[in-house]
DNA sequence: CGTTCAGTTGACTAAGGTCAATTCCCGTGG
DNA sequence: CCACGGGAATTGACCTTAGTCAACTGAACG
């Protein structure tokens, strides 16, 4: 079998049992793509269809406002991606999700897994643990919004285990990810270095 | 039956199909209980475990930052109130939850419910949709943070479907609840008002 | 008729944004 | 090997916006 479609399997079945059978629900769908740099996943203002798996490549996600691109996520290999509250809600999205490289994927349908959700237990138990992911990472997103400073975000992605955001994302992309400007996030830097 | 958990049941079968056997899962757990002005619900630091179901009263939630609140939500009648990211994640909650006034309402175990979720299908859906609301209701708040100066946020909230907070929660805790002080509020409305 | 608390108003402050100039880094071509 | 070009990052001067603090107003209630 296909070894990409393997990580994802394996990735299912980090969160939940799935048999042969139960796989199989969702197998003829799968596809494996190649998007360019700077191509889009997603596009502010479309309903999301589809759910990905980076096999390999980065990518980002940004709401826009005034033409000002507001990141608050980075996708890296061996991850779902996808604007989930497009597909979840079925209306147009806030998210855009370009990638910062040439980035491989698996795709498929988001009405082909929901299809799965209402035939099989443990499907269905997916795609609340997948709901539940995405409620975590958007109430941690903004509490740190809320509560901390342009600052103390930084120095909480210092301290945190996104050591990948540091090492591969450029600093102008961190500091919108943080919030502020590439100027403020350079002066914070001054700042905390003496 | 009791009334009270009727209306609880009509609830959830707004979501879901529900039949008699499946419901029995979850009946013997439900407890009503009657909370005072001021009471906490659900306290910032602590794993939440029980979900509640409003039955009348209102109560918010906030987060803590140096004694600090941040008020994010405000829960009236028919409305589920917990800290779900806490029970989901069984880690210590950000929330504290406080009612506003005397309030009833229903309470259960979040294991109990966790369990129907892995005995039945139609649970195990509606525990999908749940997460799916709250990872709605979270990306909305954060993109609302993000996007949007607290002027336009007022604005927003004068144009949206949630009268009843401006109807029932006092002028310091709309600010709250905006992210500005009762002072910036104040400014804003006297701007906006000529 | 005070007391209290929400809301308003004014003066000042702090923090990040904006704009522009400059420096740094790196890859490419002569 | 060196010079140049271009984008990223830094720095300085100034601006904007909400916060802070304090004084004041007004309505509710005993």
């Amino acid at each position: 079998m296909n070894q990409s479609y393997l990580s994802l399997r394996n990735k299912i079945q980090e969160m939940i049992p799935l048999s042969d059978d139960e796989w199989n629900l969702l197998l003829p769908y799968l596809e494996e793509k190649t998007l360019k740099k700077n191509s889009l996943f997603a596009k502010e203002g479309k309903v999301a269809k589809e759910i990905g798996f980076v096999l390999n490549g980065n990518m980002r996600h940004y709401y826009t406002k005034d033409g000002e691109e507001k990141t608050t996520y980075f996708y890296f290999e061996n991850h779902f991606v996808c604007d989930y509250v497009s597909c979840i809600s079925k209306k147009p999205g806030l998210l855009t999700i370009e990638c910062l490289t040439d980035t491989t994927i698996i795709v498929f349908p988001y009405e082909k897994i929901l299809a799965c959700y209402q035939q099989s237990l443990n499907w269905s138990q997916f795609g609340r643990l997948i709901a539940e992911y995405i409620a975590i990472g958007l109430e941690d997103r903004m509490s740190g919004l809320l509560l901390l400073s342009p600052e103390e975000r930084y120095l909480q992605l210092l301290k945190s285990n996104k050591q990948k955001i540091l090492e591969r994302i450029p600093q102008h992309l961190i500091a919108n990810y943080l919030g502020i400007t590439p100027v403020s996030l350079s002066r914070i830097r001054n700042r905390i270095h003496q």
